[in-house]
DNA sequence: TGCCTGATGTTCT
DNA sequence: GAACATCAGGCAC
C-alpha cells in the first residue's frame, strides 16, 4: 500500500480492519484498527493547519509513518502520516481491537476488557507507543502496520470527530459498525 | 447513567 | 497564560 498517494479521508476509511503490530519492548501486541479520524492542512483542527512546525515536522513528511504527540499533559496518541511530502494530513488511530498480547496490555494499561484500547491514548498506551516513535516507518520493527481485507462499505460508519471544537462538523471519524472497541458509536 | 474534575506537558499566542 | 485530537474516578441523581 503506497499511503503517499492517499488523501486523509481515503487513508482513514482503508486503514479500518487492518492489523497493527507492535514489539515494542520485546513483546509482542497487536489489533486490528476498528476507528480512525482523518486531518488535513485545510482543516482548523488539525496540528498541520497553522504550518510546519518542529512538533508537526513529522506530519509533513512522506507517508507512511508514525505521528506521535503527547496531549492532556498525560497522554500520547498516534497517527499514520498520509500523502505526499508536504501535504500535512494524517490520520488518528482512535481504537483497535486486540489479536495479541492482551495479557502484556492489561499491564501496561492496568485496566481489562474493551478500556484496553477504546480510545486514542489507550491503543498507543496498549501497543507501547511513546513519543520515541515519532517518525517511526511503519513497514518497519517496531511498529508495523499489515494490510487487511477493505472492511465492507456497508459496515463502515461516518460521523463527526470526537474532543475537537473547530471544523467540528466534518464526517471524518470512521469505524466499523456493532464493533465493541470503537469508542463512541 | 451521566456530569464534573483533577492530573499535568507541550505548543502557540 | 490558555488551549489542548484524553482518561478515569468520584459523586449526584
Amino acid at each position: 500500500m503506497k499511503w503517499e498517494q492517499l488523501d486523509a479521508v481515503t487513508a482513514a476509511r482503508r486503514l479500518l480492519g487492518c492489523e497493527l503490530v507492535s514489539t515494542v519492548g520485546g513483546q509482542r501486541t497487536s489489533g486490528i484498527i476498528v476507528e480512525t479520524e482523518a486531518y488535513d492542512q485545510t482543516d482548523a483542527a488539525s496540528h498541520s493547519y497553522k504550518g510546519r512546525t518542529p512538533r508537526t515536522d513529522v506530519m509533513f513528511g512522506p507517508g507512511g509513518h508514525l505521528y506521535v504527540y503527547f496531549t492532556y499533559g498525560m497522554h500520547y496518541c498516534f497517527n499514520l502520516v498520509v500523502g505526499p511530502p508536504g501535504m500535512g494530513a494524517a490520520v488518528l488511530i482512535r481504537a483497535l481491537e486486540p489479536t495479541a498480547g492482551k495479557s502484556v496490555m492489561e499491564r501496561r494499561r492496568k485496566q481489562p476488557g474493551v478500556l484496553l484500547t477504546n480510545g486514542p491514548a489507550k491503543a498507543c498506551q496498549a501497543l507501547g507507543i511513546d513519543k520515541s516513535l515519532n517518525g517511526h516507518d511503519i513497514t518497519a520493527e517496531p511498529v508495523k502496520l499489515l494490510l487487511r481485507e477493505p472492511i465492507p462499505v456497508h459496515d463502515v460508519a461516518v460521523a463527526t470527530r470526537i474532543g475537537i471544537t473547530k471544523d467540528a462538523h466534518r464526517p471524518w471519524r470512521f469505524y466499523v459498525r456493532g464493533n465493541a472497541y470503537v469508542s463512541h458509536s
